[in-house]
DNA sequence: CCGAAAAGGTTGACAGCGTCAACCCAATAT
DNA sequence: ATATTGGGTTGACGCTGTCAACCTTTTCGG
């Protein structure tokens, strides 16, 4: 049946189960009694190896951002900066719209404290810091705009812009509005010029 | 104990009772049988008022959107439709910040499915139309916008803008980043400049 | 090499949750 | 006057996270 490689470690397993969890009916759902479950181990078991569930929910968390953070390196390159910067706002996007209960997990779902789980911290972390990296490197070319504006701004700000698409489209409040799936493309296509020209005022 | 004024209806005391707890505790906690506890009746005495605890919730969040929308109807007005437009955008955030876990309540937790809450469905739609409506007027100063540019469009743009910040704001994982609190204020004037820029790129 | 300890698994219990079922009383409608 | 219904009750079920106790097997120090 598990036609998954075994991993070396309950422990292993255990994020890989709750992952299948999540990305199938949602963090809501996840239950460390069906993860053991479906480990065919007993309910206790999993308590052996995270000593609750926050912990182990941080454990699915950090590997998501993980992958977000490959995904989003993983984009088409473009020698030109600005091109670039929009090629990884449709990858930020693109990841939203194929994995979007894992994307609700990392940003619209309430997480264990940060402060308690550094791992799931840093890998965070690393993910934001591909964008304000994107950033920076284009505003080396624009002295002007970096000081008064840090590229932690810019970042901050392009992050709102992608991230509240992302996240008005598959909320619930949207399902109420009349919204075409083409006007999904429409949105995301509008909403990256936008972006262009409010980063980019001068041309 | 308890000041509020009290209700006529058990029913209404519940969506009382139901708010006070996700207010303080947020949405995850809100369960029936504490309702009632507080209420001072059985745990199925609300029941009898609401077939399932997405009833209630329902009932809930349509009061949310109802103040919520009254709460951008309130802000102040100004003649010049930009400046007006702008006012919004900051009543948006500052009811953001002021009612985090409402917010979230409304627009980053999962929903029952509004199409079985109509009443939900419909609070949530004024909301977004006061937005709407308020783009709209603007554009009729400009025809060319309005021609390949529906309002529609503009005002789930400007949407996407505010909730992301806001949402990124009260999100678990900016806690991961160094964000001064003065950091936020600008942000949110950069925000504001940038949308105006974006939706108004002559000036 | 042996005994202690630790790692990792087990079963059983507890309280809290949403929900179903049955019962019960008072007001209302026929 | 009687039947229906609205609104309350208690009790149960299975689910959850978590605590406690117990039992192997592995690892490690003397």
């Amino acid at each position: 049946m598990a036609t998954r490689a075994k991993p070396d470690t309950i422990k292993e397993s255990c994020i890989d189960t709750a992952l299948d969890i999540i990305e199938a009916d949602g963090v809501e759902q996840l239950s460390l009694r069906e993860v053991a479950r479906r480990l065919g181990v007993s309910h206790q078991a999993p308590y052996k190896h995270f000593p609750t569930r926050d912990h182990i929910l941080a454990a699915v968390v950090a590997r998501c951002y993980a992958e977000f953070a490959a995904f989003l390196e993983a984009r088409p390159r473009h020698q030109d900066g600005w091109a670039d910067l929009g090629e990884m706002g449709l990858a930020y996007l693109s990841y939203a719209r194929e994995f979007p209960l894992k994307y609700r997990l990392m940003f619209n779902a309430p997480l264990p404290a940060p402060s308690d789980h550094p791992d799931m911290m840093a890998k965070a972390r690393h993910a934001f810091d591909i964008l304000q990296n994107r950033l920076t490197s284009l505003n080396v070319r624009d002295v002007a705009v970096v000081v008064d504006h840090p590229a932690r701004h810019d970042a901050l700000f392009t992050w709102s812009c992608l991230h509240g698409l992302a996240s008005l489209m598959q909320s619930d409040v949207l399902h109420t509005l009349p919204l075409e799936p083409a006007d999904r493309e429409v949105l995301v296509s509008r909403l990256m010029a936008r972006l262009g020209a409010a980063l980019n005022p001068g041309c």
